[in-house]
DNA sequence: CCTATTTGGTGGACTAAGTCAACGATTTCT
DNA sequence: AGAAATCGTTGACTTAGTCCACCAAATAGG
């Protein structure tokens, strides 16, 4: 019952960092992505050469944004599709090496911004946290 | 200069909490509230009595933004607004008594999400997760 | 005091993000 | 082959977030 905290918390937590980057996105963001946009290029980063939808539940967005943003991206040239081999309704998305360029200002900026905010607490509660996020987002895949 | 990964599963956390609450929000979101409205309501009964900007600032969002959301709730008979007699600028938002009932099944819903999601996370664990969070944000407020 | 600056809240206008339902093109199952 | 499921796209719509100008009240400095 007391769990409510938690939530705020994490919420609270987020939004922190959102504000954080946003403060600095004029800085980093000189491809003009967008918070949207820069997670979906750093998750592509970690992905390789997904489907489309592989993308969207690993993000856990919409497909119908997701259309959106990856064409976007895709405007941008930093991001390409083409046509499975194996299966022909599925287009795997990867990085462009403009968008790899991108990538390493996110990861950077980010980087830093999680530094900045969790630079208070110690390395290994770090990883601990990590460990913790990983195990409790591995399990099931959501319903 | 790993820490990315960081980033990114608070990111897919965050949204598994949202996606999971959400497809339940027909159960418990009668008031038709939103997500919006739920923080602002749980960090109300946190709060008690602030000024709209001590709030705002809590939940980080923009002031603007805020003052529609509070009107919104108001209108619901949720919350009321009562000017500061020690400073006439300062509005005080409070819950009503409905709002406190709204607030009860919001904890709930939340609660079991939470529990749903981090089961898999021992009791400890989650303390320890929530002490790092608190000192996370506690020190210096955002500038 | 009284003006000059700061602070708290509103309002308007606009952009970005999320939601929902429907649709064509494949695949898969049987 | 035909029914059902899957993948991506599109359209229409609602909500949330951002930016900026503004008024009222309060505080500070001369």
């Amino acid at each position: 019952m007391p769990d409510i905290e938690l939530a705020l918390l994490i919420d609270r937590f987020m939004r922190r960092i959102h504000f954080s980057l946003q403060s600095k996105a004029h800085v980093f963001d000189t491809a003009k992505v967008g918070p949207g946009g820069g997670i979906v290029l750093l998750t592509l980063a970690e992905m390789g050469r997904p489907g489309l939808q592989e993308l969207t539940k690993r993000v856990a967005r919409d497909k119908s944004q997701m259309t959106r943003t990856i064409r976007s991206l895709e405007m941008k040239g930093l991001v390409m599709r083409e046509a499975s081999e194996h299966d022909a309704r599925v287009t795997l998305v990867s990085l462009t090496e403009a968008g790899g360029q991108v990538v390493q200002d996110l990861q950077h900026a980010v980087a830093d911004t999680i530094e900045e905010i969790l630079g208070v607490v110690s390395g290994p509660d770090k990883e601990a946290l990590k460990s913790l996020l990983e195990r409790a987002l591995s399990d099931k895949g959501h319903p």
